[in-house]
DNA sequence: ACCAAACTAGACCGTACAGTCCATTTTACA
DNA sequence: TGTAAAATGGACTGTACGGTCTAGTTTGGT
């Protein structure tokens, strides 16, 4: 959130920010623009001389939300050796995709992926495509030390990030009460990346 | 659906069936119990005297759903070579859950899985639990006979049927126009059967 | 042929909600 | 300080929907 430099920009930021809450928490049908307006201290018409009707709020609110998910420096500049460094990866990603946030963010894309088909493709794209070929350009970089040996390095990326969201990651996604421990989480995922580097070693 | 004996009961299914799929194609909001009884053409009212209210016709109509969708005989019961064999697995798992009726369902679930987490749940429990346990088994098979050596078979399940869905599998979730051709999807899989069998070899 | 159960059509109720209108007040700025 | 833009709040409209009610009709078993 940029810093307000009117009073007319804070009302549309708060605004901004109960739609992102009540969006993302709820849904797009079972948020109502009375609640919203309600939330963020602003009468109703206000909310809709900032934007024109619900769609646009919703669109706009959760495009804001995914540029905050922004999955950034997830991978650092100078990689190291190859286990240590994707174990720490997959553990940042796991951590960063079951957060409360990316979830929720998530679920409601995917909800109304039918309804709102631009909405979803822009939350694909900042999600799940970016950290694709983030990861695949480093992993061209090991290939290129010879220390992976991977033929086709997008679909290895592809292959690690969806083994890292696992299975507790479908039990967020499905609201399932028990959650795998800690404990099995991170064997889990030091057991997905020992599989990876096996998988794609170098036979030199 | 079985063979209605009454009227009644033929009448029920209509219901069941127009539920199902509204309710799997545009969601629980979006679904009015008018345009059910109109799709069923039956009254109103015979809905309600069949299903006391919508979360119960939601529930049942979904329930029904995910038996019909049973993952049932993809794994042979005589295991033959790993890599043969892992990689029809996976193309029929692949298919599967890429399945139209399968996406909807599981787009449906995921979307109420807040509001119904009972039905998440039982959609969670038929679908993807059941399929890791299955698979786990037959990893199980493979490492007793030496052909593949894996510690903990319920995590290499999870692990395989996680890298299967892929990408492909998200930008349906999606809605995403542009889909994977036959070829990539077929390269990817068989990529990933190898990924798989190399990281899990055993290595006597 | 009779009766009870099931079904029908459609009116009806209450509520929730998107979006508009308007008369009044507050804010920003020259 | 004056004025135009922005905000307020509350009343209002229209619509959609879940669910009920009713009065009359069809069905199925005896």
């Amino acid at each position: 959130m940029s810093k307000p430099r009117t009073k007319s920009e804070l009302k549309r930021n708060q605004i901004l920010d109960a739609a992102t809450v009540q969006f993302t928490q709820h849904g797009y049908a079972a948020t109502s623009m009375d609640l919203i307006a309600k939330l963020a201290g602003v009468s109703k018409q206000t909310v809709y001389s900032h934007f024109g009707n619900k769609d646009e709020l919703f669109i706009t609110a959760i495009s804001y939300k995914c540029e905050l998910l922004g999955v950034g420096e997830l991978l650092p500049e100078n990689l190291g050796p190859v286990e240590p460094t994707l174990t720490l990866f997959a553990q940042g990603f796991f951590t960063m995709i079951t957060s409360a946030d990316s979830m929720a963010v998530h679920r409601t894309c995917a909800a109304e992926s039918l309804a709102h088909p631009h909405l979803s493709r822009l939350f694909f794209e900042a999600g799940p495509l970016f950290v694709i070929d983030k990861l695949a350009n480093c992993l061209a970089e090991y290939h290129r030390r010879g220390e992976l040996d991977i033929e086709d390095c997008r679909q290895a990326a592809i292959q690690f990030l969806a083994m890292i969201k696992g299975e507790q990651w479908t039990r967020l996604e499905f609201n399932i009460e028990e959650s795998l421990s800690e404990q099995e989480i991170k064997h889990y995922l030091q057991s997905s990346v020992r599989l990876f580097v096996r998988g794609y070693q170098s036979l030199s």
